[in-house]
DNA sequence: TTGAAAGCGCTACCAG
DNA sequence: CTGGTAGCGCTTTCAA
């Protein structure tokens, strides 16, 4: 009972032309007489006809899907872009194949490695990622359009698109500085994730610069961060409120994350202490939930929205002229009440 | 200076023996004598060879992608399933393909006819979606294994997974009466979708069971409610606490999502009335975050884990078995604070 | 403009 | 077990 796939020959031999022409008709490249346009689109609709996407791109060597590449898809900050992202590529036609690799690097080259058997021409965002040159290279030698997302480190022959990183952290400390904060912590996550080392150099520069004493003590970081943040920073910080007096703690925090800002917000409350009362903090990432939590969180936005429309836009430029790029977009600190 | 695809021919030609030895080689679908193995390995490794994904899939009608289509990525809710999923379909080689249809039907059917011309025998999962029965059976009529997930709709020959909406929608009601609350009203969002519909049927009941007045005044519903939760949830609240004596409102309140429910929260905190003092309120979900706002929402909790673990299975079992399977997972109520 | 024919890279089948 | 060969469904020459 099985109906037998509809293929463009039967729709040609049905419409009493050849398969060249209904190709034609399709995919509008040579212009097809109105008679026989009318034969070919009357023959679709009578046998149902849809044309079959994976052949159509094993010979023209063109495929319409982009490949993305996440530490996973439990984070707001990933899924907006994506979001972003698909919305543009929907418009275009295009579909979009997501895979996580659980900030695992191993298998992030798993990963790496199955994506050279998709389509030359390809293109393939890979977000953060570490330790990947080697199989990077192997995507760029088999002609596919690689984009790095969100991460520092450059290879030859890709795009990328990150946020800045530098400038931000100064102002943030210059910031709570100015709330009249003393001392001032970084809680950060994996530093193997570039962007995240590069916060907490900066951090460590602008603590300098700004007359703080001792900044590399103020840096607490921990590789439970990077996964489960939000349960793994709050367990961190009940730690530290349990075994170090309140005075010895610094006043103000950076958190790497607001997943990390909200865990630790709850370990605070727990403890019976206030925000910003006895501590101040400040996340980063601006997620939809940050400005609708309790308190308030202030924290570094980094507009997803135009991250994943300057994705797109990354995709189809490559696509057109080959060319790589590499762009930075600013991030915007926004002033609520948690500091 | 473009490098020439590599093809099983050349690995072939390289190891001299046929292609045919390859690819039993690669794939172990006839065992190849020790010898001939090797020197395949071997050529392979010289040439950096990589099957052709879609070439294969063409030619042996099995595709090894999982087509998901959900509203967006912008909640967690469906993130979660799909990760959980995407993990079950990594180890097992499967990629997995999503789209998002922003809770247009419009738009959901335009995805839905684009997947037709996907390969047979692939899998698709529709979360929710409404209007698009003659879509689904087009699909099913390709021989496609679709899923309906987290929607009640039936459609022939189609696969389901979704949450038990009934009993626990009581249970919810049964646990606000017996905190004392006199009065309890629902939040809801866009109706078209089944599973909230099926909550707001059964709130009307068991408010009538329970021995609550007029349930069908104590329903609050809004089209904008199902985009930007966060934000309409709070618009709406906000103007509900401006319009209204506090007296005249429900005191306990059953939010159909936990995004609408921390929205409602920032509303009322803003007004200065507290929870769950003043008004007592419960979600659905079981966000990440909701156990680590302030203060802890209450909420039925439906396990994404096992949603995404499931559905796998189905995947699986139907590509062994082509036989459909209708599965209706259980919600536990998560008692916290907020009420 | 159109039809015929030659593949894209691979798997499946067949004979040996 | 192995090599040869016929396609999967489509696009793309190329002549007509």
């Amino acid at each position: 009972m099985t109906k037998k796939k509809v293929t463009i020959t039967q729709v040609a031999k049905y419409a009493g032309v050849s398969v060249g022409t209904v190709s034609n008709y399709l995919n509008g490249t040579v212009s097809v007489s109105p008679e026989k346009a009318e034969k070919v689109q009357q023959a679709i609709n009578d046998l149902d006809y849809t044309p079959d996407a994976l052949a159509s791109s094993l010979r023209s060597k063109n495929s319409k899907t982009i490949y993305v590449l996440t530490p996973n898809l439990r984070n707001a900050f990933y899924t907006n872009i994506i979001s972003a992202l698909m919305e543009y590529a929907y418009k275009a036609g295009y579909s979009v194949n997501i895979s996580g690799y659980e900030y695992s690097d191993e298998r992030e080259r798993k990963q790496l490695r199955l994506l050279g058997s998709c389509k030359q021409g390809s293109s393939v965002i890979i977000f953060n990622g570490y330790n990947d040159e080697t199989e990077i290279r192997r995507l760029v030698k088999k002609d596919m359009h690689v984009i790095l997302a969100d991460r520092q480190t450059f290879v030859k022959n890709t795009s990328s698109v990150n946020y800045e990183n530098h400038q931000v952290v100064f102002e943030l400390v210059r910031l709570l500085k100015e709330k009249g904060y003393q001392t001032i912590g970084l809680m950060a996550e994996l530093t193997e994730l570039e962007n995240i080392r590069k916060r907490r150099d900066s951090f460590i520069e602008a603590m300098h610069y700004y007359g703080f004493k001792n900044p590399e003590e103020c840096v607490f970081e921990d590789k439970s961060l990077s996964l489960d943040k939000l349960r793994n920073s709050y367990l961190y910080m009940k730690w530290l409120l349990e075994h170090n007096k309140k005075e010895n703690l610094p006043k103000a925090w950076i958190a790497t994350s607001d997943y990390l800002a909200i865990g630790m917000m709850r370990a605070i409350n727990e403890k019976g202490y206030s925000i910003p009362g006895d501590f101040g903090i400040v996340g980063f990432d601006n997620l939809d939930l940050s400005g609708y939590i309790n308190p308030r969180l202030t924290t570094a936005e980094q507009d997803q929205e135009l991250f994943g429309k300057t994705l797109w836009e990354v995709v189809k430029r490559m696509k057109q002229t080959g060319k790589t790029e590499q762009i930075v977009l600013p991030q915007k600190i926004i002033i609520r009440e948690s500091c």
